[in-house]
RNA sequence: GACUCGUUGGUGAAGUGGUUUAACACGCUGCCCUCUCAAGGCAGUAUUCACGGGUUCGAAACCCGUACGAGUUACCA
């Protein structure tokens, strides 16, 4: 009996070779710096803030470099797998523009390094699988669970370090003959790589962020099919599909930094070169005192979801995450400002390399504003109304019932050098606008009059203004002079300066005066220009809102 | 517990032995401008790079300890 017998008697039907796959998946015929790389999440139904921004990164490099980005549906834990979730995170990469050259979805295959569905690369694993039984880099493990937890705890006591190894591996040294007769006898196995390494080694490996890593062997045999659904593991899955696909960096998040001795092993007994690694800091959350890895269940942002219904754009979100990613990422971006982010010169190298990095909540919505105030009326109105399409109703019936007059409004002190900032996502849009539309502005009744609150005076206000200073043609200049004269009448101060340099001889100010007209208009203290409001809500609505007071 | 990676202001960070009296951006504070708010302008916001030693003419940068933080330690990825 040989490995040769044992690796038949578990995949009988496997026929292909290791030099059949080479065959059938040969390099890529892409230019010499070309990089090939993958997102590769799991099929959880969400999309990882985390995840997204190691994407972004493997995007940037293949669209750089005119190599390849697809996209690979790691589905080997089949509990944790949610229904709709490959179409989660499709909708996730095209919202944000990143479409992937090569994927699985929908029934359709894109690309020839497929499939791209782990659970359909059974085959593909096991021919790697019985490969590595037969050269005796793997072979059947029959520990039950109950022997494993009772061996850890027993190392943890004993403050070693935990695991399948050196004499814990019992397994390993089981001959050929007794695990034939097991796995016939239909006792339950899982298959272990048979590690060569020694813990006490160490070996020299180059992350692209965090530079020369001295690590120790890995001398763990860990598990890479699992029993129930014969499917790899995550490590073994990763060694199979990145050789083959070609895969030439593999970003992902600085959890998988313990691994990658395993990963090199595996790499090494496959026979095969190792893509280059960029082990990314984790995206950390303050939570009271402590940092701590920005989880989904606790933090909302932790979720592209989030960002997509808040409605940030975009650009926002890319530029906040390229931010971190490298952070002269803004300078070159402010002095470029009509160049997109694929033109942006990225480092690996200049990525912190630091504990991890604290999402900021309040820079993206800096950066949010700044986006949005600098698009022109017809982008962001574009932008906002396929936007509300699928996340805002009032937004979308406030756009559809008069779009020129939605335009109109959000144009207030827009496409000029120093646009206003109003809107920070485009679900804040309508909070910002609802007075100017009649029947939401019926609903509001808390009038925020801040100086003068004097029933009789501010009716005296208003109806002085409308009936004798109110006219539609004038001009802005006009039109404050206006206010101005208004505000003399009354026994106010027109002049600022004055009224500041002695506030005690005055009612009030022009200041005032124009606080009054624009509260009765808008129930707000605070709004954009005053005569764009005047002159958006024409004569009429100006009398009618004013009559509440009089 | 063991192993790994880290530690520069409130935040993201620049910085790899001497034009750094620590860049830039966000935030915060004050002033100016101003019909409000926002924007804008100006100024301030780490005498110091977790701590303790060392190397050096010179260190945030190099070395050694300590402390702290995070990650891993699954038939999850």
């Amino acid at each position: 009996m040989t490995n040769h017998d044992l690796a038949n008697l578990i995949f009988p039907n496997i026929t292909k070779t290791m030099e059949d796959y080479e065959k059938e998946y040969p390099a890529r015929n892409l230019k010499e710096n070309a990089c090939v790389t993958r997102f590769a999440p799991s099929p959880t139904g969400f999309v990882h803030i985390g995840n997204f921004q190691a994407a972004l990164i493997d995007f940037v490099m293949a669209k750089k470099s005119g190599g390849v980005f697809y996209l690979r549906n790691e589905d080997t834990d089949k509990s944790r797998e949610v229904d709709q979730a490959v179409e989660i995170i499709m909708q996730v990469l095209r919202y944000y523009g990143m479409e992937p050259d090569e994927y699985e979805y929908d029934g359709k295959v894109i690309g020839n390094y497929g499939p791209y569905i782990q659970s359909e690369r059974k085959e593909i694993y096991h021919a790697g699988i019985k490969h590595l039984i037969e050269i005796g880099r793997a072979y059947p493990c029959f520990c039950e669970k109950e022997h494993l937890d009772q061996m850890r705890e027993n190392q943890e006591k004993n403050k070693m370090r935990t695991g399948y190894y050196g004499r814990y591996a019992t397994c390993r040294n089981m001959s050929v003959e007794e695990a034939i007769e097991k796995i016939k006898a239909g006792i339950p196995y899982v298959i272990r790589f048979r590690s060569n390494g020694n813990f006490d080694d160490r070996f020299w490996f180059d992350d692209l962020v965090r530079g020369k890593l001295y690590l120790n062997q890995n001398d763990q045999d860990i598990v890479i099919m699992k029993s129930d659904n014969l499917l790899p593991t995550y490590h073994f899955a990763h060694i199979i599909d990145d050789h083959f696909m070609h895969t030439t960096h593999v970003v992902r998040g600085e959890e998988w930094l313990p691994s990658v001795a395993v990963h090199i092993e595996l790499f090494e007994a496959m026979g095969w070169t190792p893509p280059k690694y960029i082990h990314t800091p984790l995206i950390l959350k303050q939570d009271g005192e402590i940092k701590r890895k920005i989880s989904k269940r606790k933090d909302p942002e932790a979720l592209m979801s989030y960002y997509m219904e808040k409605g940030y754009p975009v650009e926002a979100v890319i530029e906040a995450l390229m931010t971190i990613i490298n952070s002269n990422y803004e300078e070159w971006h402010t002095a470029n400002p009509d160049k997109s982010f694929l033109d942006f010169d990225f480092q690996a190298k200049k990525m912190s390399s630091s504990g991890g990095a604290l999402f900021d909540l309040e820079k993206l919505n800096n950066i949010s504003k700044n986006i949005i105030s600098k698009m022109d009326k017809e982008t962001l109105y574009q932008n906002a109304y396929e936007w509300s399409k699928t996340y805002s109703d009032v937004l979308k019936n406030l756009i559809e019932q008069d779009p020129e007059y939605f335009k109109q409004i959000i144009n207030i002190e827009r496409e000029q050098k120093k646009p206003r900032k109003d809107y920070e996502t485009y679900a804040s849009i309508p909070n910002e606008i609802c007075y100017m539309y009649d029947d939401l502005f019926e609903k509001m009744d808390t009038y925020d009059f801040q100086k003068i609150t004097d029933k009789n005076e501010i009716a005296t206000i208003l109806k002085t203004y409308i009936e004798d200073y109110y006219d539609e043609q004038d001009d802005k200049d006009t039109w404050f002079q206006k206010i101005k004269e208004l505000t003399t009448k009354l026994g106010y101060c027109a002049d600022m300066k004055a009224y500041k340099e002695n506030p005690e001889a005055y009612k009030g100010s022009v200041a005032d005066i124009s606080t009054v007209i624009r509260v009765a208009l808008t129930t707000r203290s605070m709004t954009p220009d005053l005569y764009e409001l005047l002159r958006l809500l024409g004569k009429e609505r100006i009398e009618k809102r004013f009559k509440k007071f009089y």
